[in-house]
RNA sequence: GGGCCUGUAGCUCAGGUGGUUAGAGCGCACGCCUGAUAAGCGUGAGGUCGGCAGUUCAAGUCUGCCCAGGCCCA
C-alpha cells in the first residue's frame, strides 16, 4: 500500500515514508453491510420468543394510559395475501408507535371462524370422497369445519408472525371458541330480548331444482335464453294522493319490459326513474302488413321513456304516432293486467321512484315483484303503507318452483322443470302468464333474448329470486329509549372520528339506505339462531332462565350443544317442547365477527380506541359491528375508525392469479425481507389505493440499503464509544449543535407523523435526514475529525457524541417501522442477553437543543457550502482537480449574512480553516465585495461567488489535505500539525 | 349502470385559505473518490400537474364534463 502515498509527502528524501492508516481511526464494525434479511429475521423471531418480548412490552406499560386497538379478524380460509398483509403491518405500526410513545398498547389478533366458504370447502372433500353432505352427522360435519377454521388459522399465525407483527399469537381470539359462541349467542339474545328480532321474509336466490337456497358464491353466470315481454298496465284514474289524472291520461296505459314473465303474476309494483323523461304517446297507425294483426291498435295511449319509445314502437309494429304530451309518473296508480280475469289481482299497482331504474334498455318503468327480485324486494320495503300486514312480501311460489295453490290459474305450474330430461329448462308458467296477458289483451310485443343468467355451481341449472322466511333485525322499530336501531347508529357515527374524512359519508349513507338486517342462513357451520318459536302464537319465547341456560350450555359445549341436547333441556319444566318450534338457522357470519368486541377486548378495553382495515369493511365489519354495538350497548365499540385502500399491481390495476401479477407477502419475506415489505407500506400512501411489484419492491431494497449503511457507517464511527467520552452541549462546537438542532426538528416532525398515523411522512423525515443531514453533510463533513483528530480532541469527542444521540433516535423511530433492523442495530450497541429495543421508548430530546438562531446560520452556510461544490464540480469537469481537497476556494460574499454565520459559527476556530472543513477542501476563504468576472455563481443564489484556487502547501500524508503547515513538527515532516500532534499521541510520544 | 374514492417527473411521495421559472428522495446519465468500497460524494437530464371546457388579472390548487383505475352495490 505504501507506494500508493502521494510521492509528494516523501519530498524530505526519505527513502519509505511511513503508511499512517494505522494510526487513523477508521470506522470498526462487525454490522454487516448486507443485511441478509431472509435469514435473519426468523432469528430475531426465536429471540424474541425466547424472552418473551411481548409480555415485556406489556409489563414495562403496566398503568400507563391504554390503546386498544381491536384487530379486526381475517377469515381463516387460505394464506394470506398481499392485503391481509398490509393490514397486519400497518396496524404493528400502529401498535408500535403508540406503545413507543408512553401507552400501553395490546395486540390480541383475531380470526373468523364461521361461515360458508369453510362449510364449502368440506363439503368439497366430502364430496370428493363420494359423500354427500346430507348423509354427514350434523356434529360431525360441525366438527371438520371447526378443524379445517384451525388448521388455516395456525397457517395464517406462522405468516403474520414472519411479517415481524409482534403480539399475543399464543391467545388468540376466534370467534368459533366456545366462550365466544357464548358470547354471540348472548349477544344475539340481547337483540331478541329487546324485541329487536322477527320473523320476516325475503326473496333469496333458490335453485328449484336442488330445492335449496344458494350463496352468491354457489351462484355462477351464464348465458341464457329467455323470452322478453312488453306488457301494458292500465292506469287508473285516481292518484296515490286521491285526486284525479290529468285528462289527457284517461285510458293511457304505463308500458313494462320484463324478461321473466312468470313474475307477473307476483306483480305488486311498477318502477320509475325521476331522472328519465317520460312522454305520452298515442298511436296512430300500425303495421297491417302481415299475417297477423298487432296487439296495439290505433288510439293506444301509452306512456314510455322518451328515448325509448322507437324501441318500443317497433316491437309493437307501431308505425304512426303523436306525442301528447310529457307525463310526470309520480303518484300515478295502475291496475294490474290480470286484475279483470280474476279478482285475485284486483289490487292497486303503484308507482315508485327507483334508482335502479335506466333508460339503457326496455321502457324506462321496471316491473316489480317483491318476491323475486333483490331491487323489488328493496323498494317494495321502503314502502310499507303498501303492504299487507299480515304478508309485507307476498308468497307465490313454493320451494319446488311451482306456483302456491292460492294462486288462480298458475297454481302448481312450475317456473323450471324439476324432474327428466327437460330438468332446468323453463316450466309451463312462462307461456301461461303471455297466454293470460294476451287473453287479457295487455301483451304489447315478445322476443327472444339471450342475456346472462344466474345458474346453480352444482346442477348448472338456472335458479331464481324466491321469497323465503327468514330472520331479520329490525333497524327503524323503536326501542326502550323511542330511537331506533337506525337512529343510534347514525348518531354513533357522528360520534366517531373517520380517517379519512370522507369514511364517515360512505358509512352513513349506507346505514341511512340500508334496509333490515338479514340474520338468518340454512347452513351448518356457525352460531345458531337460539330461538323457541311458539307453535300455536307465532311468538318467541323471551325467557331469562332458558335464555341463560342456553349460553350456559353453548359456554360449556360450544354451538353444537343447540344441536345436540334436548329442546327440553334448555326449556326447563316450565314449557312443553312440543309448544315449540326450535329455529336451526346459522347466523349470519356478519353477526359473529360485529360481535368480537363484545368478548374479544379484554377488562378496561371497550370501547377500542381504533379498528383499521380495508375500506370494503364500510359495508362490512365497521357497519356490522355498529349495527351490533349500538343495539346490545348502545354506542360504536371504537372511538376510531382508520381505513386503508387496495393493493393493486404495479400498473394500477387489480392484481389476479390469471395475469399472473400477484405479490405473495411470504414470497417477499423469502426474498428480499419483511422489513423490506414493512418498508414498502411505511412508504406508501395508505389512504387509497397502493401499487407493489418488483420495480417498486426494488426501490424499497435501495432505501433500506443507504438507510442500513447509513447505520452501520455511526456504529463504525462510535467504535469504543463511552459516555465517558461525551462532551457537554456547551462544550461541543457549533456543527455538533446544530446537529442536535435538527434531531429536535426531526424528533417533532416524526411523533407528530406517527401520532397521525402518517408513516409515509415519518418515513420521509427519516429517510432524508439520513440522505441530507447525516451522509451527504454532517458524516462527510466530520470524516476528517473522526478519523484523524487524537482521540481526546473535544471536536472529535463531541462529534461522537452527537453521532451516539443521532444513532439512538434514528434506530428508535426507525424500531414500528423496521423492528427486525433496529433490532440488529441496537443490539450490536448495546448487546444484552434478554434486551430490545422494542422495550425502549422514543428518545426525549432535550428543549435546550432546539436553536432557531443558530439554524437560521447554518442554512446560510449550507447555501454557501452548495455553491463551493458546484464550483467544484465544474473544476473537476475540466480536469483540473479530481478530490475536493486539492481545491482552495475563494467564496465572494456581497451580503454581510455570510460572514456573520461564519463567524458566529465558528467559534473558536480559524475562519478559513472552518470554512475547508465545511466545504471539505483543504483551505478556503470568504471575500467581502463584489464578484469577480468569471466567479461560479447558482441561479438561485444571487449574493455568492466562486472563484477555484489550488490548495497551496504540501499534502499532509495522513489526512491527505494538502496544508502550509506540512512538515512543522519536524519528529513528523510529512503530516500538518495536527496530524503530526494525533500521530505523536498515538505514539506515546507526548 | 349507481354511490364513494384515486390520478403531480420512470418509481414512491411533498405541494394550508388559487399568486413569481411545480419540489424531495430513489432510479437513470455523467463525473469524482478509493481510509463507509457489492460503499461514499457531486453534477445533470426527466413533468401539457389524467384530458377537455369554464370561473378568475392569475388554477396543480375552484366548477362542470370526459377518460383511466379502485372499493362497494346493482
Amino acid at each position: 500500500m505504501t507506494d500508493m502515498i502521494d510521492t509528494s509527502a516523501g519530498a524530505t528524501g526519505e527513502a519509505s515514508a511511513r503508511d499512517y492508516k494505522d494510526t487513523l481511526f477508521l470506522p470498526t464494525t462487525d454490522f454487516p453491510m448486507r443485511a441478509g434479511l431472509p435469514k435473519a429475521e426468523p432469528k430475531w423471531l426465536e429471540r424474541w420468543n425466547a424472552i418473551k418480548l411481548y409480555e415485556k412490552m406489556r409489563a414495562t406499560k403496566a398503568g400507563q394510559e391504554r390503546f386498544v386497538l381491536h384487530d379486526g379478524p381475517p377469515y381463516a380460509n387460505g394464506h394470506i395475501h398481499i392485503g391481509t398483509g398490509l393490514n397486519k403491518i400497518l396496524k404493528d405500526f400502529v401498535i408500535r408507535t403508540q406503545r413507543m410513545s408512553g401507552k400501553d398498547a395490546p395486540y390480541r389478533p383475531g380470526w373468523d371462524c364461521h361461515g360458508l366458504p369453510i362449510e364449502w370447502k368440506v363439503e368439497q372433500a366430502y364430496r370428493e370422497k363420494g359423500k354427500r353432505k346430507d348423509d354427514i352427522p350434523m356434529a360431525e360435519f360441525r366438527r371438520e369445519c371447526r378443524a379445517y377454521a384451525q388448521k388455516w388459522l395456525d397457517v395464517q399465525r406462522e405468516e403474520f408472525k414472519r411479517l415481524g407483527v409482534e403480539g399475543e399469537w399464543h391467545d388468540p381470539y376466534t370467534t368459533m371458541a366456545y366462550d365466544a359462541e357464548a358470547a354471540i349467542v348472548n349477544e344475539f339474545l340481547t337483540f331478541v330480548e329487546k324485541d329487536l328480532v322477527y320473523r320476516g321474509s325475503m326473496p333469496v336466490m333458490w335453485s328449484p331444482v336442488e330445492q335449496t337456497a344458494l350463496a352468491e358464491a354457489e351462484v355462477e353466470y351464464q348465458d341464457k335464453v329467455s323470452t322478453q315481454i312488453w306488457v301494458r298496465f292500465p292506469l287508473r284514474a285516481v292518484k296515490q294522493d286521491g285526486v284525479a289524472i290529468p285528462h289527457a291520461l284517461a285510458g293511457a296505459h304505463v308500458v313494462i319490459w320484463t324478461t321473466t314473465p312468470w313474475t307477473i303474476p307476483a306483480n305488486r309494483a311498477v318502477c320509475y326513474s325521476k331522472a328519465i323523461n317520460y312522454g305520452l304517446y298515442e298511436v296512430t297507425a300500425v303495421d297491417t302488413e302481415m299475417d297477423f294483426m298487432p296487439w296495439t291498435r290505433p288510439g293506444d295511449k301509452l306512456i314510455v321513456a322518451d328515448n325509448l319509445w322507437e324501441d318500443v314502437a317497433k316491437v309493437g309494429f307501431v308505425k304512426g304516432w303523436r306525442r301528447l304530451s310529457d307525463v310526470n309518473p309520480e303518484g300515478l296508480i295502475c291496475s294490474h293486467p290480470f286484475a279483470k280475469l280474476d279478482r285475485f289481482w284486483d289490487y292497486r299497482v303503484p308507482m315508485f321512484a327507483g334508482d335502479h331504474v335506466t333508460a339503457d334498455a326496455g321502457t324506462g318503468f321496471v316491473h316489480t315483484a317483491p318476491g323475486h327480485g333483490a331491487d323489488d324486494y328493496v323498494i317494495w320495503m321502503q314502502h310499507k303503507d303498501w303492504h299487507d300486514l299480515k304478508e309485507p312480501i307476498p308468497h307465490t311460489v313454493g320451494p319446488d318452483g311451482a306456483y302456491l295453490e292460492h294462486i288462480p290459474f298458475f297454481a302448481g305450474e312450475q317456473i323450471i322443470r324439476t324432474e327428466g330430461k327437460k330438468a332446468g329448462q323453463d316450466g309451463n308458467a312462462n307461456k301461461l302468464s303471455m297466454a293470460k296477458l294476451i287473453e287479457a289483451g295487455l301483451l304489447l310485443g315478445r322476443a327472444q333474448l339471450t342475456h346472462s343468467y344466474p345458474h346453480s355451481w352444482r346442477s348448472k341449472a338456472p335458479v331464481i329470486f324466491r321469497n323465503t322466511a327468514q330472520w331479520f333485525i329490525a333497524i327503524d322499530k323503536a326501542m326502550e329509549d323511542g330511537e331506533t336501531l337506525r337512529d343510534t347508529a347514525l348518531r354513533a357515527i357522528d360520534d366517531t372520528q373517520w380517517t379519512p374524512a370522507v369514511a364517515k359519508n360512505r358509512i352513513k349513507s349506507m346505514v341511512e339506505g340500508r334496509p333490515d338486517w338479514l340474520i338468518s342462513r340454512q347452513r351448518a357451520w356457525g352460531v345458531p339462531l337460539t330461538l323457541f318459536v311458539n307453535k300455536a302464537t307465532g311468538e318467541i319465547l323471551r325467557d331469562p332462565d332458558v335464555n341463560a341456560r342456553i349460553i350456559a350450555a353453548v359456554r360449556e359445549g360450544g354451538a353444537d350443544a343447540w344441536f345436540e341436547h334436548p329442546a327440553s333441556e334448555f326449556l326447563g319444566e316450565a314449557y312443553n317442547a312440543d309448544a315449540f318450534e326450535q329455529v336451526f338457522d346459522i347466523l349470519d357470519v356478519w353477526f359473529d365477527s360485529g360481535s368480537t368486541h363484545a368478548f374479544a377486548l379484554r377488562e378496561g378495553e371497550w370501547p377500542a380506541d381504533v379498528y383499521l382495515e380495508g375500506s370494503d369493511q364500510h359495508r362490512g365489519w365497521f357497519q356490522s359491528s355498529l349495527l351490533e354495538s349500538c343495539g346490545t350497548r348502545g354506542r360504536a365499540p371504537y372511538k376510531q375508525v382508520l381505513t386503508h385502500g387496495f393493493t393493486m399491481a404495479e400498473d394500477g390495476r387489480k392484481m389476479s392469479k390469471s395475469l399472473g401479477n400477484t405479490v405473495a407477502p411470504a414470497a417477499v419475506a423469502e426474498k428480499y425481507g419483511a422489513d423490506i415489505l414493512r418498508l414498502w407500506a411505511a412508504s406508501s400512501d395508505y389512504s387509497g389505493d397502493l401499487r407493489i411489484g418488483e420495480a417498486i419492491l426494488q426501490s424499497s431494497v435501495d432505501a433500506y440499503r443507504k438507510l442500513r449503511n447509513t447505520l452501520r457507517y455511526l456504529l463504525g464511527a462510535l467504535h469504543g464509544f463511552s459516555e465517558d467520552e461525551a462532551v457537554e452541549l456547551a462544550q461541543m462546537p457549533s456543527l455538533e449543535r446544530f446537529m442536535l438542532h435538527r434531531l429536535s426538528e426531526v424528533d417533532e416532525a416524526v411523533r407528530k407523523a406517527y401520532a397521525a398515523y402518517d408513516f409515509k411522512r415519518a418515513w420521509a423525515a427519516l429517510f432524508n435526514f439520513c440522505v441530507n443531514d447525516l451522509s451527504a453533510f454532517y458524516l462527510d463533513v466530520r470524516k476528517d475529525s473522526l478519523y484523524c483528530d487524537r482521540p481526546d480532541a473535544i471536536r472529535r469527542r463531541s462529534a461522537r457524541t452527537v453521532m451516539a444521540k443521532v444513532f439512538e433516535h434514528l434506530t428508535l423511530w426507525l424500531a414500528p417501522l423496521l423492528p427486525f433492523t433496529a433490532e440488529e442495530a441496537w443490539q450490536d450497541r448495546f448487546a444484552s442477553e434478554d434486551g430490545s429495543v422494542h422495550l425502549m421508548d422514543f428518545a426525549p430530546v432535550p428543549a435546550e437543543w432546539r436553536d432557531e438562531a443558530r439554524a437560521d446560520n447554518w442554512a446560510a452556510i449550507r447555501r454557501l457550502r452548495r455553491v463551493v461544490t458546484g464550483a467544484l464540480e465544474l473544476e473537476r469537469r475540466e480536469k483540473r482537480i479530481g478530490s475536493s481537497l486539492e481545491a482552495a476556494p475563494v467564496v465572494y460574499s456581497t451580503h454581510p449574512s455570510y460572514a456573520e454565520a461564519l463567524k458566529a459559527e465558528a467559534g473558536d476556530e480559524v475562519l478559513e480553516d472552518f470554512l475547508a472543513d465545511m466545504a471539505i477542501t483543504s483551505q478556503a476563504r470568504l471575500v467581502e465585495g463584489a464578484l469577480p468576472q468569471g466567479a461560479f455563481t447558482l441561479d438561485d443564489v444571487s449574493d455568492l461567488g466562486v472563484v477555484v484556487e489550488k490548495a497551496q502547501g504540501r499534502k499532509c500524508s495522513r489526512s491527505w489535505r494538502i496544508r502550509q503547515d506540512v512538515g512543522a513538527d519536524a519528529r513528523y515532516p510529512d503530516l500538518s500539525v495536527r496530524d503530526a500532534d494525533a500521530v505523536a499521541h498515538y505514539d506515546g510520544v507526548n
